[in-house]
DNA sequence: TGCTTATCTCTACATTTGTAGATATTGTAA
DNA sequence: TTACAATATCTACAAATGTAGAGATAAGCA
């Protein structure tokens, strides 16, 4: 079952924390966003309908929560996806895309064309 | 405003043609997918709504339409949105995955060497 | 031990989206 | 000139999504 935007974002930041409780997250997200605690926690509860969250412990009457899924294979069916609405199915345009106009440091461009080394290296 | 999935799909096509009818779109997608006609002609209509589409000509009956909206204005938003959704707003991640696990020909891998290669040169 | 307040639970609702039926309309072939 | 077939228009509806209020509950302090 896929995810919604607002699904994907409380997620990131499950993964990110590891373990973390709604109100935690509400007040994260209320940061620079204005949303009431019940709009989060309804989200939270999709997820664990979703399987992508489980109860992990509580404290008092707090509820925390840990990620099921993991984010690398949440992403990757994402990205084919993307790939696939967007560019009909071509990595190469996006690739190229990101290279030449995506915010990329020096050190990063450099990693990336070890990266492109390594692939180069295994067609061959 | 932005487009969902099915109308994004239909653009993908008006932007390949250029210009084309709701019979012809409904042709081309009822090919691989089950979907009545009336379903494209609303996707259209609300693409038209959306400024997104706009006649063109008619014959007979048959309203033609060509895309207003260009791809690459609608990518750009797309790809931005998609990063900051899914990779917390780091190109890096998403650029590496491409390279390195996405479909690419010795050709696409040499002509993003390239493109690598350029944008290094615009850092200095 | 009772009260307060944080948290949870449950319900609801508007909007967007994918889907399509019913019906109106008209170009064109006969 | 008329009827038919193709096309357009209009309306509708269920599911997903973002949003939040109302009310229940219980942890822990006074």
């Amino acid at each position: 079952m896929s995810l919604s935007d607002f699904e994907l974002e409380v997620m990131q930041l499950f993964w990110q924390l590891k373990e973390a409780s709604a109100p935690q997250v509400h007040e994260l997200i209320a940061v620079h966003r204005d949303v009431k605690y019940s709009t989060v926690k309804t989200i939270i509860d999709r997820l664990e309908k979703k399987q992508s969250l489980k109860r992990s412990q509580t404290q008092g009457r707090t509820i925390f929560y840990t990620p099921i899924k993991e984010q690398q294979k949440v992403r990757k069916p994402l990205i084919k996806d993307f790939i696939d609405r967007v560019f009909l199915g071509k990595s190469r345009p996006l690739a190229a895309h990101i290279l030449s106009e995506e915010e990329l440091s020096l050190d990063d461009i450099e990693y990336l064309e070890e990266v492109l080394k390594a692939r180069k290296q295994k067609l061959k």
